[in-house]
DNA sequence: ATGCACATGAGAATGATTTGCAAGAAGAAA
DNA sequence: TTTCTTCTTGCAAATCATTCTCATGTGCAT
């Protein structure tokens, strides 16, 4: 498994960063750096709860948050479902959420990034961060 | 005030569909027609029952799930704040929010729209709605 | 190996939003 | 208008995701 090397880097950019690595969270880095998909924190406790039966569902917020604050994950608040979370190993990227089966789609595009730089500067703003989803459906599907 | 024009096209699309306008709708499409901003559930049933006393908030949550569906109002849900509402009498446009006071300012660009649509089909999706959120600050203020 | 600051589990608390239910009104029809 | 059916409402209890409290456990620098 490559998700080896990632999950070395983000435990590496933790400890760098003064964040004690615990058991749990070792079960929970471990799920990030192989989770293809983008899980919610019940999902995470599913996962995790494999590696390390101890690990709660306090300790995956807990540890969720730890982590987004010190940049190894990215909180993703899609409408009327529980947040769910992706690793920022890969370059910044929007998602499509398909509103038929709920699969999340990435892509990205630098004229949008760049577009939504100059409209925010227009009005005399810096942008910290943006959110940029399309609920979108698969094309020629009626239903 | 010229918010009766609008309050009255409200009422009258409503109508047409077939929801029935009862005392507390009034009150509530009333409020909104005349909000400059973007308040949230508990705001409107401030609002609202200036008007109508006897307005709850349970009501004011079900008819604007009412006047969503009917297309009325659009839902806002921003990051870490309950949902904001806006009536939908002005063309699209996303938001900019200030991440220092949450203030909400709206944009347009068809530059980006159609951007979006492409990037879409290019993934064989077609919109369904998006949303696009710029959480900035103020250019020139440290802090 | 030790100690202290930080992390954890279990469950209670929170806050926004929804819902069950009995009572109250729209509004089409008479 | 009066009636009747169906949709609404208020209230309180229920949900649901997420956070917090607190007593106990444990990284990890020394």
């Amino acid at each position: 498994m490559a998700d080896v090397e990632h999950y070395k880097a983000m435990e590496a950019a933790l400890r760098e960063r003064g964040v004690r690595i615990t058991r749990q969270r070792q079960a929970i880095l471990s799920v990030l750096s192989e989770a293809r998909d983008h899980p919610d924190a019940n999902e995470l406790l599913i996962r995790a709860s494999a590696i390390d039966p101890s690990v709660s569902l306090s300790t995956i917020y807990r540890t969720l948050t730890v982590l987004e604050e010190n940049g190894v994950v990215q909180r993703l608040n899609f409408e009327g479902v529980p947040a769910k979370f992706e690793t920022t190993d890969a370059p910044h990227h929007d998602h499509i959420i398909d509103v038929e089966t709920g699969d999340v789609i990435e892509f990205r595009s630098d004229k949008i990034e760049k577009l939504q730089a100059e409209i925010a500067a227009e009005l005399g703003y810096e942008i910290v961060h943006h959110r940029l989803d399309l609920y979108a459906k698969r094309l020629g599907k009626t239903k």
